[in-house]
DNA sequence: AATACGGGGAG
DNA sequence: CTCCCAGTATT
């Protein structure tokens, strides 16, 4: 029996019931697909419920508004995805009629769409003869066939993706695809395969020659960055401060408080940071120091360190940036998840 | 070709 | 700690 075979065979019977695989709904395909990028499916499936509930079609997907798409997508992570995919209902719905594309060809034009989620929905939903090429298929096709080339170098990327191509003839492209994955997810999974229970052991490159500890090769360590947060929490009456982040650093578009970003840890004896909090918020200034957090990310460590102030003063003219709203309609805004954990302990 | 973009789970 | 997850966009 052919690998294809066999793959396809083993996914028939241990396949995992997830509530994205009983359609053939592009939207619902696309939805699922999205939150999936980067992104385990255990953390990724309650988001997917929940966005199906309040958005059971691209028509009411494209009529939400950006607070209440990224409150939704709130402790998630990447949140371009959220943005990217209001943009693409609202194309969806102006340019398609509220008809979702199930076409490689036009779904990988949609932004946030890249070739493997074009592969995905376009099998998925109209089995079109797309290869999916995801973390997955990288690792079972690096072992089995014993593939070296780095999986995220430029001829390794064009290598397992004509290679996934050559493979997927002659098989149904949505239960193919999605064994494979599966499969790469349970079976051949990073660590601690199992092996011993391997339907295709026999035809295993890794396997046979020991390299399954060294299959796929990865290039790239990323490097990290410590950045020192400052966080200033200002209550009057039943107001608060906050701040929208802006384009160019993480968490875009998100709320959070006013920030004095330092290079380092500061120090209350620092004249340097107290001047600069002075000038943010008057001379007056009552300042306690809250609570610290270490916050890690993918390719920064952020010490988070909150304060505590009274008796300030902005002026919301030379910072526009900064505004008072009602705790109540503060909290309804999507936030960073250090900052939305900070809410849920300490503002009632 | 490199890097930014989140957050969390497994080992 | 390190690795990596149903990747994409930007530089």
């Amino acid at each position: 029996m052919s690998f294809q075979s066999e793959i396809v065979k083993w996914y028939l019977s241990n396949k995992r019931d997830l509530p994205w695989r009983d359609t053939t709904d592009p939207y619902v395909i696309w939805l699922s697909e999205i939150i999936l990028q980067q992104t385990r499916v255990e953390q990724g499936k309650p988001y997917f419920l929940k966005f199906l509930e309040n958005f059971p079609n691209v028509s009411a997907f494209a009529s939400a508004s950006e607070e209440q798409v990224l409150k939704l997508w709130q402790g998630l992570g990447y949140y371009s995805r959220g943005r990217n995919m209001l943009y693409t209902a609202r194309y969806v719905v102006a340019n398609y009629g509220g008809q979702f594309p199930t076409s490689y060809e036009q779904l990988i034009k949609l932004k946030g769409v890249g070739s493997y989620t074009a592969a995905a929905i376009s099998s998925f939903s109209s089995n079109e003869q797309q290869a999916v090429v995801d973390g997955n298929v990288y690792r079972v096709l690096s072992r089995y066939f014993g593939i070296e080339e780095p999986i995220n170098s430029n001829l390794g990327q064009k290598m397992f993706s004509e290679l996934a191509k050559e493979l997927i003839i002659d098989q149904e492209p949505a239960i193919y695809n999605q064994a494979i994955m599966e499969f790469g997810a349970l079976q051949c999974k990073p660590k601690s395969p199992v092996c011993s229970e391997c339907p295709v052991q026999l035809g295993c490159y890794a396997f046979k020659h020991k390299k399954i500890d060294q299959l796929p090769v990865k290039l790239k360590k990323v490097k990290v960055r410590k950045r020192w947060f400052n966080y200033f929490v200002g209550i009057t009456g039943d107001e608060i401060l906050t701040k929208q982040r802006m384009p160019g650093d993480v968490w875009q578009h998100l709320y959070d408080f006013p920030l004095i970003e330092t290079e380092e840890e500061v120090s209350m004896t620092s004249n340097e940071f107290l001047t600069q909090v002075e000038k943010l918020f008057g001379k007056d200034l009552e300042l306690k120091v809250l609570e610290g957090k270490k916050h890690i990310l993918t390719h920064q460590i952020i010490y988070v360190q909150f304060f505590a102030i009274d008796n300030y003063i902005v002026n919301f003219n030379q910072h526009a940036e900064i505004k008072s709203v009602k705790i109540e309609a503060f909290k309804q805004l999507p936030h960073p998840k250090i900052i939305g954990d900070f809410i849920e302990k300490h503002i009632d």
